[in-house]
DNA sequence: TATACCCT
């Protein structure tokens, strides 16, 4: 992937025109990021939340689709996909969906690689620090060289589970032009959340203050922990913020197990917040209880589940796919029918067959790698001593800034104090960043 | 030791 467009006039003129349309400014570094994937084979956006990642998105999209190139979207997973289609106004798939991933008997492969390219101009991949190396070599397989690749993603974000770096490798190797944005829009320039994502991605402790919004309530065991937090998520956040503890309050664990893992979380938030009643339905499956009124959440992607909109413009229309990582409230359970009623996303009834109940969790509690991607007025952590490939600061980054209004950290100084300080995450035995560094000047991610 | 993504 070499080629430059050189072909394209009046960008200028053109960001200018959307600007006007869409009713925004763009600062100098977000114009220079989308001059940057109109004039180069492969570019890299990185920035965090809320720094106008996915609007300049749209700003290249229109432009290249004006000269009349053809572009495709993807992301790693398919709620990723589904944001980006929904922001974006146009189909966006999993890499893998793009790519045609074929399972056969234990076989997986792609029907897209270098005899069957993906038959486009450009193609733009959003939330690029969940890619893996293992699909980023597929995704570069089946790209043609004429093809433009424009990458987005937030580097301090919790990197891919699968092998390799790709995003801080491609940006440390210095071989793709990159923007980095900082300056962040979305919240006020006071808010602490900001403030304190950044300090902590300089291993600074946050600056806590009274009436701000971050807090960090010290407790030091982990009962008294689960205590604090069931006080925060049913009685004293819903006060303080007139939430709704089920679709404001979001608590986000490090870990599954243990007092203050997401599982025992779940069961004690459940026990709370939507305790047993004999007037209420429910369903034991497996370890689980589901009840009428429970929060839940979708854990594999189901392209063909079918849903009704119950709410808005689109009232009566319906449509499939409910995505893993999407959040519903079980609304009704029909234990002669074997199926339950939920509603996913404030909006799509979903008749949900217990066939399916494998791929459904409570939702109460998360963790943090589940929440990747997602944001909640409100976010409740748990801080405590637990597996140390746990204990990071990327992990600490993404949970703070999955929050809007509102973040609560409950727990202990040091534990809080270690994670800020451990970049050990970083630690990935790539030998990308120095193949790209030694030999990839002019051919570049061919090899990748 | 542990987080967890994709498809039919």
């Amino acid at each position: 992937m070499v080629k430059e467009y050189d072909d394209i006039l009046d960008i200028d003129e053109r960001i200018f025109e959307f600007e006007k349309k869409n009713n925004i400014v763009f600062s100098q570094n977000q114009k220079k990021a989308i001059k940057m994937a109109l004039t180069q084979g492969v570019s890299l956006i990185t920035g965090g939340p809320g720094t106008g990642k996915t609007t300049i998105i749209k700003c290249i999209i229109e432009i290249f689709e004006q000269e009349g190139k053809k572009v495709f979207l993807c992301a790693p997973t398919g709620r990723a996909a589904k944001r980006m289609q929904a922001a974006c106004q146009k189909e966006a798939k999993t890499i893998h969906r793009l790519l045609e991933m074929t399972v056969t008997d234990s076989q997986v492969f792609f029907q897209k690689g270098p005899n069957n390219p993906l038959r486009c101009d450009v193609i733009i991949v959003d939330e690029m620090s969940m890619v893996d190396s293992y699909i980023m070599y597929y995704l570069l397989s089946a790209t043609k060289d004429t093809t433009g690749l424009v990458l987005v993603g937030d580097k301090d974000q919790l990197p891919s589970v699968g092998a390799g770096n790709i995003l801080k490798d491609l940006i440390r190797s210095d071989v793709v032009p990159y923007v980095k944005l900082t300056e962040v829009y979305r919240q006020s320039e006071d808010s602490f959340i900001v403030l304190n994502a950044h300090r902590i991605n300089n291993g600074e402790f946050p600056h806590l203050q009274k009436n701000s919004d971050f807090y960090f309530i010290q407790k030091n065991s982990q009962e008294e922990i689960l205590k604090t937090i069931v006080e925060l998520v049913t009685k004293k956040l819903p006060n303080y913020l007139s939430a709704d503890p089920l679709t404001d309050i979001q608590v986000l664990c490090p870990s599954k197990k243990g007092i203050v893992g997401m599982y025992n979380i779940n069961k004690v938030l459940q026990q709370y917040l939507n305790p047993k009643d004999g007037s209420k339905k429910e369903v034991v499956y497996k370890e689980n209880t589901f009840r009428v009124g429970d929060k839940v959440m979708q854990i594999k992607n189901n392209y063909s589940l079918e849903f009704t909109i119950i709410e808005g413009e689109e009232k009566g229309k319906v449509s499939t796919g409910i995505f893993n990582g999407d959040i519903g409230v079980i609304k009704d359970i029909d234990r002669a029918g074997g199926a339950m009623e939920i509603v996913f996303d404030d909006d799509k009834l979903v008749f949900y067959d217990f066939s399916l109940l494998d791929d459904l969790e409570l939702s109460y509690a998360m963790t943090v790698h589940k929440s990747q991607g997602s944001e909640f007025r409100c976010i409740v952590m748990p801080v405590v001593e637990t597996y140390p490939i746990l204990m990071t600061r990327n992990l600490l980054y993404t949970a703070v800034t999955r929050a809007k209004e509102l973040v609560v950290l409950v727990g202990k100084k040091s534990a809080l104090e270690y994670m800020i300080a451990n970049q050990k995450e970083a630690m990935r035995y790539s030998a990308l960043y120095d193949f790209l560094k030694r030999k990839l000047k002019d051919t570049q991610l061919q090899a990748l």
